[in-house]
DNA sequence: CATGAATGAGTCTTCATTCAT
DNA sequence: CATGAATGAAGACTCATTCAT
């Protein structure tokens, strides 16, 4: 149908090994729109922005929750590694805290999907994912509780919130002034440090 | 906003009342409604709450959108009064706002319809009823500023996507922990104060 | 869309009054097309043939299966009633049993759906509406052996089996030689009679 | 079951074999299938339980329809020649049609395929395997006449109506309760003898 | 002017059949 | 010649909006 016949190298068409360039190319399609337009969009939209027909897309994902859920995983996975290596070029621990919100956010920003998915794992605590992030963060908050750089009462789930806080405001504002996202972070990191009153 | 037939004698009175009537059910149900579930509801379910037929509704608002701005707006607008009034009820600057953040977040958990709205808000930022707010916050800014209890760098339009961050987090955990939501707010209050690094 | 303004009598448009209207004319297609196609039939064609659209088959009936079974068990209450008056217009038992069954094969014979709704009631026997019948059968079945014109060994619902097994046959057979399910009923009559060895 | 590669010469004969095992591979799970499910089984169901590819079974069978009446055929053949040899081991006439319609129907009672088959026949009565099915009864029936052990008024095709009827009567019941099937054919051969009113 | 039934395009999902490897 | 992935036309059901009474 679009021709593409195996010449280069990676564009062929459909069969055998291709069923994985397929899926690739549904898996791609869907995370674009769902970080566009969330969810609600139409199945139809996903298979022809891959190139396939409704029965391929069906094939790789039985029912579009799957689909949803499995690129809303791939996505949140990606997005949280990314934030865990951001921490782990630091030295510091508070900085190690500061490069991961700050990679975090900027992931988040572009993730209309990642949103929805954290409204749904707050519902539903058990999403996949979300324990790895945990972990990430429980580490970087005990590190930091250790070197005295973090208040006190400032728990890990605390930290989580405020992550999922601060990425909404990253994402309603989306490219039109990053700056401003950025000086809430640091209004959010000055809060955190130690020193105020604790009540 | 429909007739409004002010003539002489007959058929004045009555119908305008029971018009009023309506009009108020529809928005009393549908503003309960959309807080709970958020503008995906059907419109059916806000007619039957309301007690009228579909078409006394579309009378009263030709479409759901409009029926779902009318009842924003109308949230909107009593959520930031009352935020505006605790913050004129407190006498130092400072107290003001933090009281303000603290009436505005406990508005905002109650409400799916005020997050949505905010989100739209941001796209279009002409909706009706985001000047009024913004003018407070303004004024709290400044009032705030010119106290010296403010760090300098923070503006108005700062404050207002803090309010938005954290009242997404509110909304997110709901009645589950309100104390997790009272230690960010109050990070994010020190973190507002002056004396830190300013960059 | 088909026009008919309200002349003469029946044939007005959609509302109130005509809501039953609507509904009946439901009922009557999908009756009509039940009985020629059977339940594997697409809800689209029944709402075509009723002359309404898929919402309001959908109003009146909120799923293919509730359609389905309020078809069949009007269809099958009509069918069971026609033959139970058959059989009360007999004196003689025997001849009360012997019109029963020629009046309900006559129906069987022009209902495909008759025939699926026993499949279906068959495996589910609480199905309403084949209690009924099973207590005219049974009735008939204790007036017969009462005077000792049915062979000792027949019971109710041997009889109500011989009916189903014979209505399918008479639908087999549709209208193409009716004698031939009368001679087969005849059979059967004469073998249910006393006098044969029981075994 | 694929494998099998028994030769070393050329690839004449092992491809033949291969295919026919396919084939039957692919036969006997849809005459499973069928019997089980009926005709409105997925394909892929079939391609499942055979071993074989889409492909291959499209081969063989270029069309579902092909497939079922295949199978069907098949397994019509298989139930008729049953029927027929338990005829053939009775001496007495009316002995070998009451055996006969005893081993038909006990086959009729596990194939959902084969009633299915009967209603398709018999809209079609040209389908191959009915015909010898119907020589068969008819050779019953003429001995049985001829030995005067069957009502003069009983056709074979009366008879053949009569397995049909109660062959869904058998499948209906299916193992729940034997003897009601039994009960109903003892009750039809009683009917069937000689010596019953003629009209 | 209120009512709520009617509309029908749009949504998710299945399955017989084809076709590149 | 086998494989099983791809196709896409239906099918069941929903819901914003209109309209006859």
């Amino acid at each position: 149908m679009t021709a593409d016949r195996p010449a280069e190298a990676p564009r062929s068409r459909k069969p055998r090994v291709d069923a994985a360039r397929n899926q690739e190319a549904i898996v791609e399609a869907a995370a674009r729109v769902l970080a566009e337009q969330g969810a609600a969009v139409d199945v139809r939209e996903i298979a022809r922005l891959s190139g396939v027909g409704m029965g391929t897309l069906y094939r790789h994902f039985p029912t579009k929750e799957d689909l949803v859920r499995t690129i809303l995983r791939r996505e949140f996975l990606t997005w949280a590694a990314s934030a865990r290596e951001a921490a782990e070029r630091a030295e510091d621990p508070w900085a190690a805290l500061a490069d991961f919100f700050r990679q975090a956010l900027s992931g988040y920003a572009r993730h209309r999907a990642i949103s929805e998915c954290f409204a749904l794992a707050w519902a539903e605590p058990d999403v996949e994912g979300l324990g790895e992030l945990r972990a990430v963060i429980g580490g970087l908050t005990a590190r930091a509780h250790e070197a005295g750089s973090l208040r006190p009462d400032a728990s890990a789930d605390d930290l989580l919130l405020l992550l999922v806080s601060l990425g909404h405001a990253a994402r309603l504002t989306g490219d039109s002034d990053p700056e401003q996202v950025e000086r809430l972070l640091r209004v959010s990191l000055d809060g955190l440090r130690p020193g105020h009153a604790e009540r």
